[in-house]
DNA sequence: TTTAAATTGAACGCTATCGTTCATGTTGTG
DNA sequence: CACAACATGAACGATAGCGTTCAATTTAAA
C-alpha cells in the first residue's frame, strides 16, 4: 500500500471536502458493520447523503475506498498509540502510564470492530495487513522498545532481549483480553479497575526483568 | 447456539453421509477462504462434487451451514487442546509441554483463517462467537486452572488467583503471535524454536509464581 | 455574471447469489 | 423386484450489488 492519497485530484472546494470527509464516515461506518463484502456503496451514499455517483468520482472503486477508510484508521491509531515522553518518571510508573493507556485505546468498542473486519480482508489483500501491522503493533513495539532501552541503560532492568521483553509487556497487560472481545464478550472495566490491571501486570513485568 | 444438529433427519445411508462430510469440507473451505458473505453455495457444491439441491436438502439455509461448520470446527479444536493427564509430570515440563502443544496448534494456518473468518461473522451473529468461546478459550483456561490447582496443593507454585495465572501463562506463550498471524505476517516457527519459546514463557512464568 | 467544476437522480447492463421447483434419474433396502 | 429415499441438472424468480452513462442542475471561484 503506497502512501499517496488515493482520491483523484484533490480539490480545494471546501464543500467537497467536506463530502469527502462525510463519505469515509459513512463508509466507516458500513464497512466496520458488514465487512467489505457485505458493505453496499448504495448505504454508504445514503449514510453520507450524498450520490452514489459522487462516491465513484472521487473513489474509483469499492476497493480505494475501503482501503482509505483503513489509512485513516491507522492514522488515527498510531497517534493516538504514540505515548508522550516519559522518561523523566521510574520505569515503573511509565510502564504503568502505558498500560493504562493501552487499555483504553484497546477496549474500544469501534476497535474491536476494527479488528474483526481488517482481519478478515487480509485474505483478500495482504497489503492491508502489513500497512496495519507497520503503523499499530510494530509501531508500539518500537516505541516500547526505546523506552526500556533507557531504562535499561539507567540500570533500572535487566534483559537480554528488549524485543522479547517489550512483546511480553503487552501481552501481559492485554492477556486474553483482545481475544474475548473480538468474539463479543462484552468486557466491562472501569479505570480503576484498568489501573489495577496495569499494576498486576507491570508487577510481573517487573519480577521478570529485575537485576 | 443449541446443541442440536441441524442437518435435518440423519439418515443412515452411508453415501449419504459421505456427501455431507464433503459438503461440510467444501463448506469449511469456501467459508474459511471468503467469509460468509464472499462464500457461495454454487462454488461448494461444484467443490462437494454435489448438487446445489443436495445442500440445500440436507441443511436449509447458508447460515444453517455456517453454523455446522463452526461447530464441527469447535469439537474438532476442544479435542485437540484437551491435553493428556500430565500429573505425573513436574509442573515444569507440565506446562512446556502443553505451551509446545498450545504453539502448534495455534500458529496453524487453517486455525488462523477461521480466527479471521469467526471474529468477523460475530457482528452478525454473536451466538457463534460465544459458541467458540466457550469450546476454544474458556475451555483451555479451565483445564489449565485445574492443572494450576493440583499443583499448587502439591505446593510447586504460589498464585492468589488462579484464573488471572492461567491467563498470564498464555499470555506469556502466545505473546502478539495471534495478532501478527491474523494479519498476515508469515511466522515460521521450527519445533526446536517452539519449544525454545515455550521454555522461555515458562521460566519467565514460573518466576512470578514461585514461592 | 460568466464559467467550469461538482453534484445529482434515474436509469442501465451486467453479474452474482440465494433459494425453489420440477421432472428425471439413481441408490440401496426389505 | 418393488419401493422409497436420495440426488441431480436445468431453469426460474427475486434480489442485490457494482460500476457507468447522461442530461440536468447546483455550487462557487474569477
Amino acid at each position: 500500500m503506497e502512501n499517496t492519497d488515493i482520491v483523484t485530484e484533490r480539490t480545494d472546494r471546501p464543500s467537497s471536502q467536506r463530502k469527502i470527509a462525510k463519505i469515509l464516515a459513512a463508509a466507516r461506518t458500513e464497512f466496520f458493520a458488514n465487512g467489505f463484502a457485505g458493505a453496499s456503496i448504495e448505504a454508504i451514499a445514503a449514510l453520507a447523503e450524498v450520490s452514489k455517483v459522487t462516491i465513484y468520482s472521487w473513489f474509483k472503486t469499492k476497493e480505494n475506498l475501503f482501503v482509505e477508510v483503513v489509512k485513516s484508521e491507522c492514522r488515527h491509531m498510531s497517534e493516538s498509540l504514540v505515548g508522550e515522553n516519559l522518561k523523566t518518571r521510574s520505569i515503573r510508573d511509565t510502564l504503568i502510564f502505558a498500560a493504562e493507556h493501552m487499555l483504553g485505546v484497546l477496549m474500544d468498542e469501534e476497535k474491536v470492530r476494527f479488528d474483526r473486519v481488517l482481519a478478515a480482508e487480509v485474505t483478500r489483500d495482504p497489503k492491508v495487513g502489513e500497512y496495519f501491522l507497520d503503523n499499530g503493533p510494530r509501531a508500539l513495539l518500537h516505541n516500547l522498545v526505546n523506552l526500556l532501552k533507557i531504562s535499561q541503560e539507567k540500570g533500572e532492568i535487566q534483559s537480554t532481549d528488549l524485543v522479547s521483553s517489550a512483546e511480553m509487556f503487552v501481552s501481559l497487560v492485554m492477556g486474553r483480553i483482545d481475544l474475548f472481545l473480538r468474539y463479543g464478550e462484552k468486557i466491562q472495566m472501569t479505570t480503576p479497575q484498568k489501573r489495577e490491571r496495569a499494576k498486576h501486570a507491570v508487577d510481573a513485568w517487573m519480577l521478570i526483568h529485575q537485576k
